[in-house]
DNA sequence: ACAAAAGTGTTCTCCTTACACCCATGA
DNA sequence: TCATGGGTGTAAGGAGAACACTTTTGT
């Protein structure tokens, strides 16, 4: 190690992953419950410390995969968390993610670090340790803010899906309803969305139209940017 | 120090500062000459290693206080650089921020570790040490974004300031030109402009109305967010 | 046949945009 | 008095919001 840089003192970093899932109506978060001191028993962020020869990122993708068999997802930085107590073992940085998953895509597994894996509801979460609660705050400001701008609700559905499970999932995210002509004019609108057939009939009621979408014009727009005023 | 963190290597942490400054009809970035290796007499963004003692934040203060001389500005957290390659010296984490100053309010002063304190006009920079270059032009989407949804061009201009100044910073930031009149509707719709009476006429023209802000709507809006869209 | 949810088109209103004339000053 | 830039209001057009009825299915 370089003796220039030794002269000053190092914090730990860690990587934090904020995962968000949609599954039967529910956005939720998904969630660890630890193994070893500090904070055992509670549950917290996936997260794990950076290596000196990958990017935050790619630690990341290594937490996600390693720890919750997550692999191949939307993901973005999303703030560095850095209060000095945050961590009662020492000095330890957060640079925190956000990711978006189909949850019915994967099939979560417990690494040796944790006793449980599990997605909680968003809106109903345990008890946290370390200042994850700040960071899960933080990550539904950016998710909010993000899906105005950002086709990202798609992410979150695993397609074929309806109109009314699409408006569900951004009426959640945004705490607010709207009208559904309204709302189904402005997607298709977007040109992102193709019609694939009528569902099979296994609802109570009628069945939705079931859409997929257009690769090519979704990931335009996903770098463009929409405006997403409803 | 803590055992059960020592066991994973730890990165150095600087902390990186993208200041914006606004004088003569000019959007300024603010850089400094090293004087040291790596990177002696190239430019580069004000910056020094995060003390374990102190929030990032306050390391980006004591940065600006103390290399620039500059205080109580609009500070805020832009992303985490973290590409491994990205000091020569070894495994350096930069945690930039992002700030908003009235640069003809300070007088610069360089420290020991520079020879030179500057405003660049942020569109003729030169040569950059470092990933400074790519940390600047994240700076400058971030001002890009921010300006449509907050008030923040306000922080750069230096009360009294006419209409003509806060729209040519606007269209300076956003490359583009307004109509005199929708913009002047559209700032003063907002009801944070303050009508102080008319410039003292040392201008080679029609002397401008002169504006203050109205502090307390001023704050307001910063949290609520504004729609700017012009 | 009835209850529950889904599909669809039109009107009105308000916000956005485009646009032209008069005014104040310095030379 | 003339050239230059600053101040101001109105009219037309377009996008967003409000709104009701018909259709499909399961029971």
């Amino acid at each position: 190690m370089n003796q220039a840089l030794d002269q000053y003192p190092k914090p730990s970093v860690t990587v934090d992953c904020v995962i968000f899932g949609y599954a039967a109506g529910q956005l939720s978060i998904l969630l660890m419950q630890r193994n070893e001191a500090p904070f055992a028993g509670s549950w917290t962020l996936p997260g794990g410390f950076l290596q000196l020869d990958e990017t935050c990122e790619a630690a990341a993708k290594r937490v996600l995969s390693t720890k919750t068999n997550i692999n191949d997802v939307f993901l973005e930085q999303l703030y560095t968390f850095d209060r000095p107590a945050r961590d009662p073992r020492g000095r330890v940085l957060s640079v925190s993610y956000f990711a978006l998953v189909n949850s019915e895509q994967f099939s979560l597994a417990a690494g040796q670090a944790a006793r449980d894996v599990r997605w909680w509801p968003w809106e109903q979460l345990p008890e946290l340790g370390f200042d994850h609660a700040e960071i899960i705050a933080k990550a539904i400001d950016r998710l909010r803010s993000k899906v105005l701008w950002q086709p990202i609700g798609f992410e979150l559905l695993t397609p074929p899906f309806t109109m009314p499970e699409l408006q569900n999932l951004y009426e959640s995210i945004l705490k607010t309803t709207f009208d559904r002509r309204n709302f189904h004019k402005r997607i298709m609108g977007l040109g992102i969305l193709q019609h694939v057939g009528v569902r099979r009939a296994n609802e109570r009621r009628r069945p939705a139209d079931l859409f997929v979408f257009d690769e090519q014009q979704y990931h335009n727009l996903l770098q463009k940017g929409l405006e997403f005023k409803i």
